[in-house]
DNA sequence: TTCGCCGGAATGAACGTTCATTCCGCAAAT
DNA sequence: ATTTGCGGAATGAACGTTCATTCCGGCGAA
């Protein structure tokens, strides 16, 4: 939908060459942070010249912008596998929960780079967003914490109260993981979302 | 203790420069980041040239550095206050983690530089500690998660998930609150601290 | 041959840092 | 009391580096 969108030349001469930048930079940015991860860099891993970057995308913050909406898309996917929309709702709260755990420790670069990109300029505008963004699939979080405050099932706390301490710990235990502080199986899995059901349940 | 120390003309010319500096730079950095905080902007905001700067600092990385320092014992010197050591481990729990989170709402200049600091390149070599740093005050936070533990007052998890389960939410409350999303008052502040054990008592 | 994408050298802006110079306040000299 | 000289802190223009972005010669496809 940008500079050139889908005419036959590109399909010819370009055929993942976007998807490869894209990658490439969530592969430099995450590993070296913003800081080091110049165009150059990321010209040199996705294996283009550093002008072929600006072909596909109008200047850097696209591309960085581009990169965190491709990574939240992905992540807001996942939490819809398997989900068991008619079970109780601590079940529904702990499949969640457990879910976005295992996306995040599974995969190291889509979390490091969404910690990269909220504490930075980029991401200011995007401060309103829960880890998953507001929008779309978020409302499903938040769906949920509204039912149990409806229903009386967790504490009477703002909502915001609420994320945080549903949330809160999963990331920061998806944190420990990346550092290799602690290496999360199942279990302890279940275990943290568990203890975060136990943190807001009334 | 730096290239001048206390000799009677310093007292009288440079009263407390180095201290307006670190002010300074606090208050640029916690408002528009690292990347809106150039050496120029901290010494405009200072009041000095920027080659002062460079007389009371080696480089910005030590100026940066030590002003994490002096946050960090700022806090820690708070979590002391009225702690009350013989008091019962959820009440010395609670006294902790509503002091923290107190300071981190009525400092935001503070609370917004940690943030800053923890990812970003000078942050890097301080990612094993937690909030408050491993050494010193931390053993505060780490001793009370231990006692419990041997004591069979909270879950039996490591010492990583607690630790997520415990402060997690309460820095996501205090980003919240900072970015005013919601106005914490002492009945909130706490209520969060008393879900936070809700989370990890046994 | 022609067309247009590709690469990477070129460009200019922004930054941290340095350094020659200025400025200030004290004290010795008168 | 006034003047003069001096030490060293303060200054900000200048430098070298780094980076995003641009530009153009070359080359492959048709």
């Amino acid at each position: 939908m940008n500079v050139h969108s889908a005419n036959i030349g590109d399909l010819v001469t370009a055929p993942g060459k976007r998807e490869e930048i894209l990658r490439a930079a969530l592969e430099v940015i995450a590993a070296q942070g913003f800081h080091g991860a110049p165009i150059a860099a990321i010209a040199e891993q996705a294996g283009v010249g550093a002008g072929t970057i600006y072909r596909y995308f109008e200047n850097k913050d696209v591309l960085i912008r581009e990169l965190f909406q491709e990574i939240r898309q992905r992540i807001c996917a996942g939490l819809w596998e398997d989900y068991p929309a008619e079970a109780e709702l601590p079940v529904r709260f702990t499949h969640l929960g457990a879910a976005l755990l295992r996306h995040l420790i599974s995969n190291p670069r889509d979390f490091q780079y969404l910690e990269q990109f909220h504490n930075s300029p980029y991401g200011v505008e995007f401060r309103r967003d829960r880890i998953l963004g507001k929008g779309e699939d978020s409302d499903l979080c938040r769906g949920l914490l509204e039912e149990g405050l409806a229903r009386q099932l967790v504490k009477e706390l703002p909502l915001v109260v609420l994320f945080a301490l549903a949330f809160g710990p999963i990331i920061a235990v998806a944190r420990d993981h990346n550092l290799g502080f602690i290496e999360l199986d199942e279990g302890l899995i279940k275990a943290t979302v568990q203890a975060c059901w136990d943190g807001i349940r009334k």
